[in-house]
DNA sequence: CATGAATGAGGCTTCATTCAT
DNA sequence: GATGAATGAAGCCTCATTCAT
């Protein structure tokens, strides 16, 4: 991944399958715990309550909390997107990309809304693993929309730019919806944000006024 | 504001000159603390030392850590959301409102770039608190595109969930380059950016003649 | 008095009326606080909001908050004593002594049932305190009981001893009746009181009759 | 017990031997200082010094200063009671069962003196454990009397009435003796006292006719 | 006489982490 | 592999008291 300052690794890799358990309900304490309640007031103490393994385990398999924390972020990143990945997979049309992609990730957030809410709070945990998830996002997202520019399917502006903002409304939607309300964005929402994007990202109109 | 919970209101009110300077000598240390080191990594002490007052001072304007960083969001808020309407008053076209609020919106963000870091962990120190930041801004913005809207300025889709797509590129944008770059946009991507709202948000042509 | 200990002298002693007048208020706010709410659950910020004077006047009057205590407790050992006195001034017999000066002094503490109050807590405040009070309370009762011994009105016990007892029978009675139940003690349990003080615990022998 | 309000239970309880002991030295250290110092005047960094165990252990067996306090309350009263149960078990005459009762009483408050002192600090730290300490003595005591009053070896009088007034005596006995001079009550004062008991007030009929 | 701002020592509690079993 | 007892640094907050106005 990136610097991560202190740098680390993650933590001990459990060897038996009884120990991968002990991982997994780790995991799936803190994906709960800090979801619902908040990475800074969820303890160790209140992991390994959820998670049912004495106090001492966590540090078996975690430097700390906040490698789980990490770990966690780095799932969800792996996740997220390879679940949009596979959705868009084999869609020709750019604009079908676009609405299966987002339908694809305010479902995926409404179904680990726990997990998603983790996600909100790594810029307060650490700067540098937001950072790192949303470039990590950005750069998959730029890649697709360059090749939809380059194949005159979409309007030719910096395709960066164009992720960003994307992303950005996304992200703005997930939060008023999935966050808040705690359902999927409404048709009506998605037909509007598709209105927009259409002809926000509608190639320019063609050989005689063209750009 | 909205229903805080436990609510107070703001600590104690100052009665003398010398009180209301403590005060904002508090509040100052924690926009440059929090914005910079984080809110859970700021300890009261360290506000009090950064202030120069004694430590007890501090319960004497505020009622805990969390009450001064609510009052920092409270006030950016406002002066943002101010800020803004006093640069496009008397604007009338949208589009040129929209340009001239966007600049304004990241060149305050960039001049008040520790107070803008504080912002970006509301979620995680007050989700309540959070969410009433971003529908106040919300609620403005709807209001604007709404009556934009109403003058046939711009396509005729629901104002909420424009202000919701405008405001998301705006945050991402923000993200991008003054959190991580220390920077505005560059001319580039404000010109990308705009270029997809135009075309996004243009009124839909009608039938003879579109653009 | 006796061993204050640290010693002091009651504070400052007001000059004019209106000196008098917020002293007086402040011994009123203590009665009150101290006494609904305990001596340590009571901060001097309390005492002086009560009263409603400034925070620094407190310190005018008194050396601190102990000492309001102990101008209390000693006020109220004077006013208890000396009520006391003048109700059984001028009756001869002993009995009769008793029951009035029982009488009173459960109608006194519930009169005065925050001053009472505070009584009890003077052993956790300041055990010389509480020492003296008892004591000083005790020698009036022994002198009494040892007239009444002198003149054959009363079983020949060692005065003190009798005083001890008899104070110790009030002090549980009040406790049991004005402090938890902030009434007086009903007439059925002053008979019993006083048929024991009258008789101990033999069984009446009543030589026919018996009961 | 009775209603706490807050209530809670007694802290962890620990599992392993070493635990145990480790509850055990802090329970002592409170017994000691609280006794010694006063509740108020310990902190919990003295409740640990004492015990020497680390400051964060304290809070692995105790909620808070408090409930180590009541521990100490809830244990005095069971053992006081035992103890006197111990003691005139199987002694018929009432009076006997009160002498020693009461002896057995005063040598228990002087030899847990700490402990003892405790106890006459529960109004001041909290006013329901006090009530329930002393409520919970008089059903025993009243229980006792009541019986001995049914078989006419004591006054028929309201034994609830006698079991508070006889607990009086007591309680203003260990006071001035036990509490303030660190010795049983002398000889004589037994005396006299079981006299009171035996006979009240009232002068002993004299050889012939009395009063 | 009165005030209220300011102070800093000190108390309570939490918690990430270590370690012996 | 697993556990839970132990730790002490560190954080939050209260409050009696002082002092300049």
């Amino acid at each position: 991944m990136s610097g991560e300052g202190e740098g680390s690794g993650p933590g001990r890799r459990p060897a038996t399958e009884r120990g991968r358990a002990t991982k997994r309900a780790l995991l799936e304490a803190g994906e709960k715990l800090f979801g619902r309640v908040g990475y800074h007031e969820t303890s160790v103490a209140d992991l390994t309550r959820e998670a049912d393994v004495g106090h001492g385990t966590f540090y078996l398999y975690f430097e700390g909390k906040k490698e789980l924390f990490r770990d966690l972020i780095r799932h969800l990143s792996h996740e997220l997107r390879s679940t949009i990945a596979r959705a868009v997979e084999g869609i020709e049309d750019r604009f079908e990309v676009e609405r299966v992609g987002f339908e694809t990730f305010f479902r995926f957030a409404l179904e680990h809304r726990d997990l998603y809410t983790v996600v909100h709070q790594a810029g307060a945990v650490d700067p540098e693993l937001s950072r790192w998830y949303y470039r990590r996002l950005g750069e998959g997202y730029t890649e697709g929309l360059a090749e939809a520019a380059r194949e005159g399917q979409i309007r030719d502006l910096d395709p960066e730019t164009m992720a960003y903002c994307l992303a950005g409304m996304g992200h703005m939607m997930g939060m008023r919806w999935v966050l808040w309300e705690g359902e999927a964005p409404p048709a009506s929402w998605m037909e509007d944000f598709m209105e927009l994007l259409r002809h926000g990202l509608a190639p320019s109109p063609g050989p005689e006024a063209g750009r």
